[in-house]
DNA sequence: AAGGGGTGCAACCGCTGCGGG
DNA sequence: TCCCGCAGCGGTTGCACCCCT
């Protein structure tokens, strides 16, 4: 579909129509313009012809730039902003018009995968294309793609090149252009089910890129099979606030790497440079791409004030708050671009070959020391969801059907053994969510593979991409913001949409 | 044929960074 | 160093057009 907004109009109604006398120039004083000199009274909404050619043979006389003066020089009764608008995206010359080419629309997605809703350095991208181009175009996308049920990148585009660069210093401070790149992740998905398939998309990547990290150090499995939990439990935070920050249930240094040791990573970086070794060089945690720079005193956040409104229930640290992006941790600026054009292939590739053979066979680990999650013990509003869920559970038979296949579809390969009881069981499964359980799409039973159960493997997750299915894993400690343990000091999670729904509605006095 | 919802584009709005005074 | 104005960016909104019933 295409239409022009400018209206034919006469030269003889050139002026009137400058002067608001259009439908849409009524209440047009300032917001976001400020009024100068001569015209006191802006016009807004379409432009017209008139009003065009006034703008280019502006530029034409003066040049781009100096926008606010467009009034000064010109009958034009437009601010400077909207002057500038107009010409970026509609008058200036060499602009492409018309629907996007397949090699555009590969290029903005593959760009998307990698810089997120960076939309003028797409723009650079894409001669012709203007950055508000891009914009609708994914945005339209997005809603396409939500309605179909798919995810918003097909399965040959992985988030995969993470780059946890240095610009994400604090965790606790978020302001700016910050608060822009959750927006930037939080416009990925207004659906939870599509945010969920993101943040599935985005924690495999992640729970890829940890595994990488913890493959190498023997004991600290257990950080990515908590990591990826976490992530999964994101989105309902990502599509419910527009503050989120995640908080990683991270173990204590005394169970990753034994009493004493540090918890150490590899950063990505050396893994980019040099072939995996038997004894990694070690890095704290603070030079693992999730905590960027970040001394170990700076992944604390001292009131969790950055969760919700206050409403997270505890006011203890909590170790390794790490901020949520998707996917604007990607590369930085244009050199990201440049590098990707000219490595086709991810650079990682052969890196997770090892990440996969690893996840085949990862060494034991117990994680029985909750002394850390107990940074993230329960409030009281997370006592009273526990109760509400508890009453929803025994009025909903979980067992039903509909519910079955609901508990079938949010299984994950773990189930291939056996050894956790199924959602409704026990209630005290409902509290105790076992750490290799990683939820992500169904995958047929063969899918796993091996004893562990615990083998995620990219090309199966491609798979699953290509036949989504909702995945109704929402965490209370997610909805609420906080992370929750029951007396075990395990994770707590409701893993059916309505009971979930239930225990909110009996929160809220249903 | 009509109307109501859906779709997509253009423009607006708010915010931030930067540079100059 | 601070303040102010400008340019630019990204999110949101308004509305014209399309399509289906």
């Amino acid at each position: 579909m295409s239409y022009t907004m400018v209206t034919d109009e006469s030269d003889d109604a050139m002026y009137s129509s400058i002067y608001n006398e259009s439908p849409s120039a009524d209440n047009n004083i300032g917001n976001g313009c400020t009024s100068r000199g001569k015209a006191s009274v802006l016009k807004k909404g379409p432009w017209t012809s008139a009003e065009d050619g006034i703008l280019i043979d502006y530029v034409k006389r003066h040049g781009e730039g100096n926008w606010n003066n467009v009034q000064k020089h010109t009958s034009l009764a437009r601010c400077g902003k909207s002057c500038r608008l107009r010409w970026a995206n509609h008058l200036r010359p060499n602009l492409k018009k018309g629907a996007f080419s397949k090699e555009e629309e590969q290029l903005i997605v593959e760009m998307h995968a990698r810089m997120g809703n960076k939309w003028a350095q797409m723009a650079e991208h894409l001669p012709g294309r203007t950055d508000n181009e891009i914009k609708n175009y994914w945005n339209t996308r997005i809603k396409r793609r939500q309605r179909a049920g798919l995810p918003l990148y097909p399965p040959g585009i992985h988030v995969e090149d993470l780059h946890w660069s240095q610009e994400y210093p604090s965790t606790s401070n978020i302001t700016g252009v910050d608060r822009r790149r959750h927006q930037d992740f939080l416009q990925l998905g207004n659906s939870k089910a599509n945010v969920l398939f993101d943040d599935l998309n985005f924690a495999n990547v992640l729970f890829e890129d940890l595994n990488f990290a913890t493959s190498l150090l023997p004991g600290a499995s257990g950080v990515s099979d908590m990591f990826a939990c976490n992530m999964l439990g994101t989105s309902a935070i990502s599509s419910s606030r527009y503050e989120s920050y995640m908080p990683p249930i991270l173990p204590s240094p005394k169970q990753l790497g034994g009493s004493g040791s540090r918890f150490e990573f590899q950063s990505p970086e050396h893994f980019q440079n040099a072939a995996p070794q038997k004894n990694p060089r070690s890095c704290s945690v603070s030079d693992h791409p999730m905590y960027g720079n970040q001394h170990p005193s700076d992944v604390m956040i001292p009131d969790s004030h950055t969760f919700t409104d206050g409403m997270l229930p505890t006011s203890k640290p909590l170790f390794g708050a790490v901020k949520l992006e998707l996917p604007s941790f990607q590369y930085s600026e244009t050199s990201a671009f440049d590098q990707w054009k000219t490595t086709p292939s991810p650079p990682q590739s052969d890196l997770l070959d090892s990440v996969d053979t690893y996840l085949q066979s990862p060494p034991p680990l117990e994680i029985d020391e909750p002394d850390c999650f107990s940074s993230c013990d329960t409030g009281l509003l997370d006592m009273l969801l526990h109760e509400a869920k508890i009453k929803a559970s025994a009025k909903h038979s979980l067992f039903s059907p509909s519910s079955e296949k609901s508990i079938n579809s949010t299984t994950c390969a773990t189930d291939a053994t056996q050894n956790v009881p199924r959602v409704g069981e026990s209630e005290a499964f409902q509290n105790n969510w076992t750490r290799s359980e990683i939820p992500i799409p169904t995958q047929p039973s063969s899918a796993g593979g091996n004893s562990s159960g615990y083998v995620v493997k990219t090309e199966e997750l491609d798979e699953v991409w290509e036949e989504p299915k909702r995945v109704d894993v929402i965490r209370p400690d997610v909805l609420l913001a906080s992370s929750w343990q029951d007396q075990q000091g395990r994770f707590g999670i409701v893993r059916d949409s309505s009971s979930m729904s239930d225990a909110l509605a009996l929160l809220l006095g249903g």
